[in-house]
DNA sequence: CATTGATTGAACTCACGGGTTCAATTCGCT
DNA sequence: AGCGAATTGAACCCGTGAGTTCAATCAATG
């Protein structure tokens, strides 16, 4: 037994009991969080296997190669990512209070969503393997921020239709909102690699349902 | 300090007579073109030095390693682009026509510089090695996408004072017009690799227009 | 023309990492 | 207990690429 593993299995808490079984799920978390911090082409088999408290052969019992490996790691995250972003715009409908307070909430948890580290590594390694993975860029791409913006404009679709909204084209709009949510995030992202802090946020997803309410508000 | 260095000073682009003056520049060059196809890791220096027409210890006569020779390269494209950027910004106040028209040709020309296939590189590479390089990604964003920002708030700073537009924050301005342009554009670009057609950039430049109009006109 | 310094090509060192092999071991299950 | 499949560790093969060395060459300058 590798002395490197010994903190290995404290990661799954269902690990415990562990034998030999879901080792691929350990696998697949490993290599998301090793590619995520070193991109695909510096992250070595041997420290994902390592990572995930597996001997390197098992990695490639599982999959066939790296790039294998990378794909599915990547399309499982990118799942998850997608699952909590449409959980968070289906929310919208609920919403009985004033059109500014479902905006500003839907805002803010969609810049969550948008800022979680889970996400941030999904989208870098989505952008920087992109010449090298044609095929996952548009893959996961279209299915996941594509379909965000669909869902939303699937409600706004609604609203338009009682009253709430203008008459408007409801995809530019959901593609409008996203944008004022995301292109401010970005830019705060840049100065400093901090994380954005909370309060900027709130006033982001602010700023946003303000201007788009005067855009589109009835 | 190298005394070769004195010919690089003469900008000379029209390399037809060059016996060995230059070699920096074209080194420069051919090494962000390469990098920008393969990516930091997979770009091979051997590959550069025969891009540019040159030996490989040549370039390492002139960088030290393979990390300054990306840092140059890298920073020196980001210049570039940072220029025609501010260029088309600046344009912003010589118009004399509608604020509607204005928007949607200082829209459409911040658009083309976005898709330029430099810039959308170097966004690129910036995001790729982001964390392996994570000066490069304060320094060059901080000073490129930040400036940008600052300079059209400037401008719309004076529309405010002249009452074309209402009262409000200019910078939130700033970086909610540039939002209404790239999210869109990222978001077309998603869905096929392929380059945005120019009917879709206009038609992205007049609702960004539009929206921004709504929100923010007297 | 000769000196100086950049340039060249080619070969070389060295580290790293993908992928494989194999005998020994362990697990899950009956 | 015992069988078969999965796992393991360790070594191994092999391509690749960063960075260096060196003798030969070239361009310019005095």
């Amino acid at each position: 037994m590798r002395s490197a593993s010994i903190g290995d299995m404290a990661q799954h808490p269902s690990a415990a009991s562990t034998g030999r079984i879901d080792k691929r799920a350990a696998i697949l978390d490993a290599a998301f969080q090793v590619f995520a911090r070193d991109g695909y082409a510096n992250a070595a088999v041997d420290v994902i296997a390592a990572a995930a408290g597996v001997a390197k052969p098992t990695v490639y019992n599982h999959f066939t190669d790296k790039q294998t490996l990378f794909r599915e790691a990547l399309a499982a995250d990118a799942e998850r990512v997608l699952g909590r972003n449409l959980a968070v715009v289906q929310r919208l409908s609920d919403g009985r209070g004033e059109l500014r307070a479902r905006l500003e909430d839907l805002g803010v948890r969609l810049i969550e969503c948008y800022a979680d580290d889970r996400s941030v590594a999904v989208r870098r390694l989505l952008c920087a393997e992109a010449s090298t993975f044609p095929e996952i860029h548009s893959e996961i791409r279209e299915q996941t921020g594509e379909r965000v913006v669909a869902a939303l404009a699937d409600r706004f679709a609604h609203l338009v239709l009682d009253g709430t909204l203008r008459e408007c084209d409801p995809a530019q709009a959901a593609e409008q909102f996203e944008a004022l949510l995301a292109g401010p995030m970005e830019h705060r992202s840049r100065s400093g690699s901090r994380k954005v802090p909370a309060a900027a946020r709130r006033a982001i997803a602010k700023a946003a349902a303000d201007t788009f309410i005067r855009a589109y508000a009835r």
